[in-house]
Formats: C-alpha cells, structure tokens, sequence
DNA sequence: GGTTGGAAACTTTTT
DNA sequence: GTTTCCAACC
C-alpha cells in the first residue's frame, strides 16, 4: 500500500497531475493541505529534484506547518524544497538582487507605522492639509495602487481631471522618493519590486524560472494582481503552475484580494485541469448544513455543495443576551463547565469576533475565571513602543540609510536633541544630498548648530561603537551592548511602573527571539534578524502545545479549526459591520462579510455556538442591534434556540429596531433617554453621604424630580460640586 | 526643549 | 473607553 491509497479520488487525482496548469477548488475541511504535501512527496518521487518546487502560502505559520508535515512524509530532502510565504520569497529573492533598480541590498523593511511616519513627512513637504486628507486614507490609496502594480503615472493617466486623485498621486510619487532615500520597502513594494526586477532583468528572472520548476500556491483566492503576476511570471516557462483555493473563504478584499484570479483561472490558463474537492473531513453534518446555508445568499461564486461522511452531530446553539458583559460570561462559564466535566482541554475552544475591540471583555472574564488563554492579534508585539525603539537602533547599525529609524531614536533615551536641531541637520542632509545619519557625522560643520552638537557626538559615537563590535560579537551581545551603551534598560529600571515592568519583559522576550534567531539560523546576520521579524504576523506565534482557549478575530481563524467554537457578537453593524452596511456597494460588501461568516462556521468540527448581544457599548455608547442578518440565514432545522430570548416574538423584534433607530437619529445629548429607567424611589436622600465610581465621596446637596430621572446635586470632597442623573451615576449610600 | 492636560479621533479585517 | 495629538506652559 502506498501512501496516496488514504486519499480519496479527487485528492488522488490532483495529487498525481503534476504536469500544466492545475486548479484545485478546495472546500474548507476538504484536506488542501494535505493534498498539496502529497503532490510534494510525488514530485519527488517522480524524481523531480526538491530544489526545483515552490510552496507558497500567506502565514508563516502555515508555511511551517507544511514544512514540518513535508519533512514527515518526505524525509530526506524535504529541506531543499522552498516552503515560505510571498513576502518572505521576495526578500530572499530582492536580498540578492535589488542593486539592479538602484537599491542597496541591506534594505530596510517598513511597517505601517514607518509608512505613517513617512506619509506625514510627505504630507509636511507637499502642503497637504491632513485634516482633509489623511495620512491612512493616502497609504491605503498607495497601497490599492501597488496591489494593482500601478505606478503614479498610471494613477494620473486614470484620473487627470480629479484634484484629489492628483494629489493622491504626487503624494505617492513623494512617498517612494522617501523610501528610496532610506534605502527602504514597504510590504507591498516587497511584490512590486520583484515583479519590477523580473521585468527588467530577463536573465533574473530565467534563474527562477529554471529554479522553481514546480510552482504551488496556497489560499490562492487571496492573491492579489501583484502577487498574480509574479506567480504568472514564475510559471511562464515551464507552467506547472498549481493553486489551491476556495473562492468562499475569500475575505482579504480590502488588501487587495483579487476574487477574479481564482475565477478566470481558466482564462488565464485555457489548458488548466480543475478539481473540485467537495468532501469535509473536519466538520459534524449539521454544521455543514449550516455553512451552506449561509454562503448559499452569495451571488458569482463557483457552485459547490460540501458534503461528509461524519455523524450529524449536534444542532448549534444560538443564544442572544441582554449585553455584552452577560454573552462573555455566558461562554466562560460554558467552557469551564465543559472542561471541569473532562469534556475537552481549553485549547480544544476558540471565540471568534469580528472586530479585535471586542476581545476584551472576554479577556476580563478568562483572567476572573482563571482560564489561560491566548490572544492573538491587537497590538502586534513588534509595533510596541520599546520593541520598535531597539530594533531601530539595530536598524541604523545595519543600515546606515535609514533616516526615520535615526529619527526614532536620536532623542530615545533623552539626549536633548530637539526638533530645531533635528531640522537644522535635515537640511544639511538635503542641501548635500546626504542621509541623516551620515550628516550627524558632520555634526561640527554644519551652520547654526553651536553647542548642539556636542550633543550629537555621543549618538553618533554610540553608533559607530556597535558597528565596529558586530564584527566579532554576537547578535545577543550587541543587543545587550545596546540596551547598556544607551542606559535604555536603566532608564526604565530607574522608572520602575507596571507599565515599564512590562516593557522590561518585552524587552526580556525579544533578546530571547535574538538567541532562538542565532541558534536556528544557518548564518546569522543583523539584516537576517531584523528580515525575519518584520514579516512575522501574530498568527505565526499561536503554538498548537499549549492548552489555552484560544481568541482571534474571524480573519486570524483562517485555516485553523478546533472542536468547539464560539462565533460572538452576531448583530447586524457589528457582523456584517457598520462599514460594509454603509459602504456604496454595500451587496457586494456583504457578500464578503458572508464569506466571513462562512469562513467562522467552518471552523468548529464538533459544536458551534452563536451569541449575540440586546445592547452593546461601543466607544463608550450603548448601541442597539438587530440579530444578524447572517443569523437569519441559517436553516431553521440546524439550530437550538436558547437563553431568555428564546421566543422573541416579531412585536418586540421590532421594538429593538426602532430603539436601535433612534438612537441613531437622536442627538448627541439626548440619546439614552429611553434607556433611563427611573427608580421608584432612591436609597439615598439629601444631606446623606454617597459614593461615585469615579469622584469617589461626596454629600448630596439637593435632590431634584424630573419627568424621566432625578437629577442629584453632589458636593464631592475631592470633585466639588457635581450635577448628575441617579439612574446613570450610581451613586451608592454609605 | 520638555511636560502636561484636554480635545479629538477612533476601530473592520493584516502580510 | 482608549489612544493620539497638539497647544500652552514650564
């Protein structure tokens, strides 16, 4: 028996066709991945050599997913096959090449708070009011362009009349000038320069071809016209070309996904085979019924019905609460209860939300509870202040080009180097077509610095200092060099907060990730390092060890799956949110939001649970929503109502609606008036001493009746005098 | 040049 | 409710 005799015939079949174009629609659960590590162990074993095949996916987690299940099956060779995602293939590929468009090759890679950071001096330059236009709206305008492989020429070529477009496009024509001056890339020029180079170098680009004989690529539906064209580039040759996608789970549209690359495949590659694989081998019956309900509503997708041979299993649960705080509770006492019943492990449970503000509350809960738990997503452990602040420093020791991280921390520690001084040396830099860095160097010539640049030296010297070490130190002891030389540990030593305790350890945490790096890496460089974590996203660090509940947005969930799962905060404008209800298209906004929606139900194998809220505060405002209409959609016979609101009858539905209605149309000081309820009576009186959440003690001065509410005057011994409504200051007598 | 407090914006999703 | 930004002050 050989081990392709496990898969079932579609499988099987998409695994042995290794020659030409190949589109394999995979339904979610239907084994992609292992069909694609299959198809791997084939090529090898039809004696292609594993150093001529690609495997391409979006995570780095799911790239070292594939490698360790490769490295299983294959064995011996499997490292020579070159599993990565997008952008990581076109840094090695641009590490190496990038001189040919006029970059040095120790560029730097720039995050989105580097690109606001460079948006604003852009904007500064080009007189651009940033009250009207946004440094963000700028960027993701850029960002569009790129995913197109449009350059600025094109965007004015597109709209030459429209003033905005054309500021859009000098903005942009600025903002690569930038980058180039700082020797930098920003995420999506890391495609765009590679399809660039591939364009203009032909010999480049036959090296790949030659080399990437075998080409695959996974979460195809994602891929956008860049990432496309490399891909098409790539596979020109030699067009073993096979992507694997499920143009169902296409959610990344707002990055530029482009759906049509999955749907005119067969366009584009006349001779392609396509393979449906429609069996799930994940999910419970039910649960599929459920998922096809939902995607059923989408108009323009390629028609296919999901099917198992698992046990039906369990109706899913729908639950609505009166607010938010009573749903995370709900959930965390259901998953103590399951696991203190030996039901399940906690890692065997993940919440899923639509927006990563609502993780919160559960948060809170999970902590009272004393449930561990993993949160993934929020603030990317790379874009913290401290974290940011040392790699900038390392940064400037690898390259000396680039200014903004020399902005960053030319003052980080204090070092009384200001904004006057900053400029001064800018325009040094600029008269002299110089860096900032290599201007700080000059310190002493430049007019109109005086006593300023004795300040100067120190950083400088402080540079050079760490350049010279990195030639016979390691990458940890220059790290460790940096924090000393800097008095950067100190300082926050000398602080001594639970804020900067916690930076302390964030700091701990990244010299750790330095000697993992040092130890696993074949020839540990700085440019390696700092390469390596520009590109980790959060997903990448969700180890599958550690028996933690799980909690994620619904687009972190893609491509995981786990036994239980919990899908919250199901109300129309929270799910499918406000943004795509109110977008122009908003049918075609929805649509991806369901695909969303799908995405989530396909995640759980045995049980799912859907909750939503009566009332939520959001922005410190309690909004009303309807129950989503996604919701709505699921078949009647695959759901077990449950929880007070079980029979909400259409009268009281209604009621919601208008609630929610006006809260929308009231103004600003009048909105809750109809949440007040107004007490029988109170439990303080005038004259008696009360407490405040937030003004602490007080005296109650007067007590006045109005229609809806009393109105409490209260003298607070630390707050004076303050006037309030009983129902919403809670005011307890002591 | 640095610190502070209050106002304003903010939240859809991410490599 | 939280974070970021900016102006006024030290």
């Amino acid at each position: 028996m050989s081990i392709y005799d496990t898969l079932n015939p579609e499988q099987k079949e998409a695994v042995l066709h290794t020659e030409g174009p190949l589109l394999i629609l995979a339904g979610a659960g239907s084994g992609k991945t292992r069909v694609l590590i299959h198809r791997i162990a084939y090529l090898m074993e039809q004696g292609v050599n594993p150093w001529n095949i690609l495997a391409i996916t979006f995570t780095n987690k799911a790239a070292g997913e594939m490698r360790d299940r490769v490295d299983k099956l294959v064995g011996f060779g499997s490292e020579s096959v070159w599993v990565s995602t997008f952008h990581s293939t076109c840094v090695r590929i641009l590490r190496r090449y990038i001189d040919r468009l006029g970059f040095d090759n120790s560029f730097s890679i720039y995050d989105t708070d580097d690109q606001k950071s460079v948006m604003k001096e852009v904007c500064k330059l080009l007189q651009i009011d940033t009250k009207i236009m946004k440094e963000r709206y700028l960027l993701s305008a850029i960002s569009r362009a790129k995913d197109e492989l449009k350059g600025p020429l094109d965007l004015q070529l597109e709209a030459s009349e429209n003033y905005y477009q054309e500021r859009v496009m000098e903005a942009y024509m600025e903002y690569q000038s930038q980058l180039r001056k700082n020797n930098a890339l920003d995420f999506d020029d890391l495609i765009v320069k590679t399809v660039e180079l591939f364009q203009n170098c032909p010999d480049v680009l036959e090296y790949y071809q030659d080399r990437f004989r075998y080409i695959m690529v996974d979460e195809y539906q994602d891929t956008n016209t860049a990432q496309f064209k490399l891909i098409q580039l790539l596979a020109s040759k030699y067009r073993n070309l096979c992507v694997v996608g499920d143009d169902d789970q296409s959610i990344y549209k707002f990055r530029g996904a482009n759906i049509k690359n999955i749907l005119n495949f067969e366009e584009v590659f006349p001779d392609a085979k396509v393979i449906r694989l429609e069996q799930n081998y994940r999910s419970t019956q039910n649960i599929l019924n459920v998922a096809n309900g939902v995607i059923r509503n989408n108009m323009g997708r390629k028609e296919k019905r999901l099917w198992t041979e698992n046990e039906e299993g369990k109706p899913i649960v729908f639950r609505q609460f009166l607010n938010a705080f009573e749903e995370a509770e709900y959930i965390v006492e259901d998953i103590r209860r399951h696991v203190r019943e030996g039901e399940a492990d906690y890692q065997d449970y993940a919440i899923l939300y639509r927006t990563n503000a609502q993780s919160r509350l559960f948060e809170e809960k999970l902590i009272f509870a004393n449930i561990p738990y993993k949160l993934i997503g929020g603030v990317n452990f790379y874009a913290r202040k401290e974290i940011k602040d040392l790699l900038a420093y390392l940064k400037i020791i690898d390259n000396g080009r680039d200014d903004l991280a020399v902005r960053r921390v030319i003052n980080v520690p204090k070092r009384g180097i200001g904004a006057t001084t900053l400029n001064r040396v800018q325009d040094y830099a600029t008269a002299y077509g110089i860096g900032l860095y290599d201007a700080l160097l000059r310190a002493d010539e430049i007019p109109g610095l005086g006593r300023s640049s004795s300040k100067i030296r120190p950083f400088t010297v402080l540079i050079q200092t760490m350049r010279s070490k990195m030639e016979y130190c390691s990458l940890t002891e220059l790290m460790e060099a940096v924090l000393e030389e800097t008095g950067y540990r100190k300082e926050l030593e000398l602080e001594d907060t639970e804020e900067s305790q916690g930076r302390l350890e964030n700091i701990d945490e990244l010299l750790s990730k330095v000697t993992a790096y040092e130890e696993s890496a074949e020839t540990p460089t700085l440019s390696g390092f700092l390469e390596e974590v520009a590109l980790v996203a959060d997903i990448d660090n969700l180890e599958s060890d550690s028996n933690c509940v799980v909690l994620m947005t619904l687009h972190s969930a893609k491509g995981l799956e786990f036994p239980y799962v919990y899908m919250v905060g199901m109300e129309d404008g929270i799910f499918p949110s406000y943004m795509s209800l109110d977008a122009e298209n908003p049918e075609e906004e929805i649509e991806e939001e369901r695909r969303l929606c799908y995405v989530g139900i396909t995640r759980s194998k045995k049980e799912l649970t859907i909750t939503a809220a009566q009332q939520r505060m959001i922005r410190g405002q309690t909004m009303y929503n309807n129950i989503s209409r996604f919701v709505r959609e699921i078949p009647q016979e695959c759901m077990s109502h449950v929880g007070k609101k079980e029979k909400q009858t259409e009268r009281q539905k209604q009621a919601t609606y208008i609630q929610a209605r006006n809260n929308f149309r009231a103004k600003p000081f009048e909105p809750k008036q109809f949440t007040v309820k107004k007490a029988s009576s109170l439990e303080y009186s005038e004259g008696d001493r009360v407490r405040h959440i937030k003004f602490g003690e007080g005296t109650v001065l007067e007590i006045t009746e109005g229609g809806k509410d009393y109105e409490v005057r209260v003298d607070f011994d630390s707050a004076g005098v303050k006037r309030m409504f009983a129902s919403f200051a809670k005011l307890r007598k002591i």
